[in-house]
DNA sequence: ATATAATTGTGAACTAAGTCACGACTTATT
DNA sequence: AATAAGTCGTGACTTAGTTCACAATTATAT
């Protein structure tokens, strides 16, 4: 469960980003790849991507760069991708049924196994063959997922999170406005759309644009 | 533009956060409020939140906290709540259809005023009083738009960002799984649905549970 | 009045993340 | 074989962000 856990959480969070791009080129029948090209394709200073990597050993060659099967093998086996990961997904609107259109499987290994809804017109459909069920029989159907997705409204966030809490759930991603309260033992990461908006539109206004010809970079995001 | 360009960018990105607590707490009739109350309500540390605001100066008061109506105003000027800010977004599928009902107007002072779609069932309707477009019209309806919203297919990402950043916007908020290539001055930020997720899923696996009796904080995102 | 409790603002310390720059090694070239 | 070019892995440094902890101030209670 922790065996390698100095991993920063930065690092971590761009693994998923690796493991796409480095799954890319093996499909286009690249043998290898460097620090420099992968930059280039996934935004990340090379230095960073050599540092992400040099947690998990040395995985490269120098003078060579990185063998791309070998890389995509270890990152299958370091991100999971051997077993699928079930999670559930708690509200069917627009942002909800996105989620439900998006193959997850192809290169995350992650099925979203049902989703729930109160609306009696979505209870008993299925989208994307995902079974929609009345958020009633959460408590019957639920089983041992440990993951939900939160894609409903912002005043219902934290009883519906309670519930899943009880149920066994112990992720949580937050699409609601809401910052909600949950054990320590729970991890709950929020994506709030409004916010991520309004700082982009904030860093607009006030931060020094850099004009084209400048060498300077500008950090994204 | 660049008056006060010491906030950190971290600091930035939680003032919209701030921004719609204090919106709250003010039409609740509160008035006023401790950095402990504001962390409880908004899961930031009290002493992050201090700091936060310390970079616009003193804002409150020693022994007593803030004045919920002060701190409101003060952030609607801070956060440009004056002038409206106007975006477009492309691609009218789930994803967008799901920004077109988020009432972005109330709490951030920001309408989204037209939508770009290659649907030719969706061009020429509304949603939610935001009207449809052809793609094709861009050119000639975007106006002086500055930013947009990107929820189209990956594959179409790259040439519609270069489209966009011709037409003269300067801001992206990039929903799609492809990194796009864009110019210095314009500023990108990704939101990649699978890679929260995965992520999300990552940390549950690898990281140290903290047991409900134990001290310590787990980070929260 | 006086004492007690609450709370800010911030210097200092700490923690996390990112970048530079270079030795060591690999591959390609002549 | 020798040289040049390419590339990793990482120690050292830099930058960014968070948290501690406390003097100063304000409010509240007696």
């Amino acid at each position: 469960m922790m065996e390698q856990n100095k991993i920063p959480q930065a690092t971590a969070k761009r693994l998923p980003l690796y493991y796409r791009f480095i799954n890319n080129l093996n499909h286009q029948g690249k043998k290898r790849v460097s620090s420099k090209e992968l930059s280039d394709a996934v935004k990340v200073d090379s230095a960073t991507i050599r540092r992400d990597f040099s947690y998990f050993g040395a995985l490269g060659k120098k003078g060579y760069g990185y063998n791309v099967e070998y890389l995509l093998e270890f990152f299958r086996k370091t991100l999971d991708q051997d077993e699928t990961t079930e999670v559930a997904l708690i509200g069917v609107g627009n942002l909800g049924t996105a989620f439900l259109h998006y193959n997850f499987m192809k290169n995350n290994n992650i099925a979203i196994k049902m989703a729930f809804d109160s609306n009696p017109e979505k209870v008993g459909t299925m989208v994307s063959d995902v079974p929609v069920y009345h958020i009633e029989e959460l408590e019957d159907r639920l089983g041992d997922i440990k993951v939900a997705i939160l894609t409903i409204p912002g005043s219902e966030a934290q009883p519906m999170a309670d519930h899943l809490v009880n149920r066994g759930v112990e992720g949580i991603l937050n699409f609601t406005p809401a910052r909600i309260t949950v054990p320590k033992h729970i991890r709950v990461h929020h994506i709030d759309l409004a916010v991520e908006l309004q700082a982009l539109v904030y860093f607009l206004k006030h931060y020094p644009l850099i004009t084209e010809d400048e060498e300077e970079e500008v950090p994204m995001d």
